[in-house]
DNA sequence: GTCTATACACGGATAGAC
DNA sequence: GTCTATCCGTGTATAGAC
């Protein structure tokens, strides 16, 4: 695997959650991830299209990681799940809010108009979900009401984020963090 | 106010919500709006961020009384709220998932990077959660729960419609509304 | 794989006549 | 308020040499 093609994956995911997709031009992309214009067509012959499916894959299977370590670090999920909104109220305070989730990012600007792309989208927050899931079923809640759980818990993450974004503020997401670990922790509690 | 303004505002709303504010261009406002091109810059001097300003707030006006009117046809808060998620998941499928929210693309695409569009979009959330919170307060709940609630709410609202673009259906979004309607029933009933 | 150059449409924004 | 025309930068995408 390349290391100019990596970077263009990971500048692109740093751009597009700034800016969105169609607020990021490959141009400006390939400037700054210190890649020559030409490598852009070279690694992605598809143009821009090709190249958002390969951010928004590249990003979900990063993110994925992450949410199974939350799972795995806690006993408790609920716990997990609470890590999880407090990590992501870090990533955006630190970034003074400027880091949101590159995948809203592309569903909200082309998921109605780029059919590759909203699929893109589509099969990563499943994967989320599913992530997710798994972690909430460790401890023996079944596995659909654990994928109903989990597409819960990453909705109201992801209008959390959002919120936080507009507001410059990391209440919403601490707000929202609250009632969501609660639910959680009874839906876990008396199924 | 002129029929012409109005036009420019309604379709801006309709393009944000499809295709995002990077994604729209004034030309193409212009065109399906069916305004002459030169009443772009006679009504909204300040350029396109004018437009966006002005799209966002005439958006949020749109959807708080919408949102009123949920509460005002409830005498329980709980029910209100079932109503609104239901309302929207109508809105999503007789769109074909196109028709999002306004605000969530506008945020997305340039919080970070045009101030002035940022604080639209947070004055425009704040009215929501306001508006909604005097719903849930009705029944006696202190302002300061009711606020707290509300942002929750919004927050699961925003991400489960953001959930159904990607996947083109409404399955998120009856999910989340489940989850959220029972916690704002219990937490109204034991405060 | 990378370089330079370029095609061509569309982006936002203006000018000046009517 | 509207019309037509236009400026200039940037957008995506391509060509062909090295």
């Amino acid at each position: 695997m390349s290391d100019t093609r990596e970077r263009l994956l990971v500048t692109g995911e740093r751009l597009f959650r700034t800016q969105g997709y169609s607020g990021t031009g490959l141009k400006q992309l390939a400037q700054e991830a210190d890649a020559p214009w030409s490598s852009m067509y070279h690694f992605f012959p598809g143009g821009k299209q090709q190249l958002g499916a390969e951010v928004v894959r590249h990003a979900a299977e990063r993110y994925a990681a992450l949410i199974a370590k939350a799972f795995a670090a806690f006993s408790d999920p609920a716990d997990a799940v609470a890590a999880m909104f407090k990590a992501e109220a870090k990533l955006l305070s630190e970034s003074k809010f400027r880091n949101g989730c590159p995948i809203a990012a592309v569903t909200l600007d082309v998921a109605s108009t780029v059919e590759e792309l909203r699929e893109s989208c589509a099969e990563a927050f499943d994967l989320w979900i599913e992530t997710i899931a798994r972690g909430l079923g460790a401890t023996g809640l079944p596995s659909t009401d654990a994928c109903t759980l989990a597409s819960y818990v990453l909705s109201s993450l992801e209008g959390a984020i959002l919120l936080c974004r507009a507001e410059n503020s990391v209440v919403p997401i601490e707000r929202t963090a609250v009632f969501v670990v609660q639910t959680v922790r009874t839906t876990l509690r008396m199924p």
